[in-house]
DNA sequence: GTTACGATTTACT
DNA sequence: GTAAATCGTAACA
């Protein structure tokens, strides 16, 4: 029996921490999307932390683009970014400010407004694989580049929060390797789950890309 | 201006 | 299991 999952917004405070701390501590977390179609609300099951500008595996090792600008501003925003010529990505900002590290939500279980992402999800062979996946999320919750910056610490009545929810027993997280990370940033077990859960995605090597 | 590749997913053998 | 899809981004010339 799941307990009734807390409303309340995380607080600012919340992503203003290291994110190998802020990382396992999102599994279980509600975030909720506001779209013109009606609420979305998924449980988050599956995250990667990203450790700012001297982790070979993120986005913000090269320094400040103007693709990933939101990762070096203020903890509790998201940070989307477009891969693959197909797919938007998205993450959260954690603390503190210019450190540039994020957390990439992976997956998660829809729990509010199923119909509305199946609509984006027609490969999918079933409900866990609604979100089961870093594109597959932004896909089923509708989320673009128009997001990127958004203050996920603004309150449900705002297009996207993250509400406190119900987190779950520090002996249900598990972790490994990142998934799908190049070279030296996959050595890290910053990948974190909830353990048996059917909406986390499979682990995947980096697979380089064959010349043409 | 050109090039190589990506924090992936899907379809197909 | 393998390969195609598809284009923004950043590095390099």
């Amino acid at each position: 029996m799941i307990a009734t999952p807390d409303r309340t917004p995380l607080t600012r405070e919340f992503f203003d921490r290291p994110v190998l701390e802020v990382a396992p501590d999102l599994l279980g977390r509600v975030l909720v999307h506001t779209t013109p179609d009606g609420p979305i609300e998924l449980r988050l099951t599956e995250v990667e932390a990203y450790d700012g500008e001297n982790d070979p595996g993120s986005h913000a090792y090269r320094g400040r683009t103007p693709r990933n600008g939101v990762m070096f501003g203020p903890p509790g925003h998201v940070y989307v970014y477009f891969t693959y010529g197909m797919w938007h990505c998205m993450n959260l900002v954690c603390g503190p400010e210019d450190q540039a590290s994020a957390v990439l939500l992976r997956a998660g279980e829809v729990i509010v407004g199923a119909e509305h992402t199946r609509r984006r999800r027609l490969s999918a062979r079933n409900d866990k694989e609604l979100a089961k996946g870093p594109a597959r999320l932004a896909t089923a919750l509708g989320v673009d580049r128009a997001l990127d910056g958004a203050d996920a610490c603004a309150g449900p009545d705002n297009p996207f929060a993250l509400l406190t929810g119900t987190p779950v027993a520090p002996d249900q997280v598990r972790s490994g390797p990142r998934t799908g990370v190049a070279g030296d940033g996959g050595v890290h077990p910053w990948r974190y789950w909830i353990a048996n859960d059917p909406t986390v995605s499979p682990y995947r090597a980096h697979a380089p890309r064959r010349r043409t």
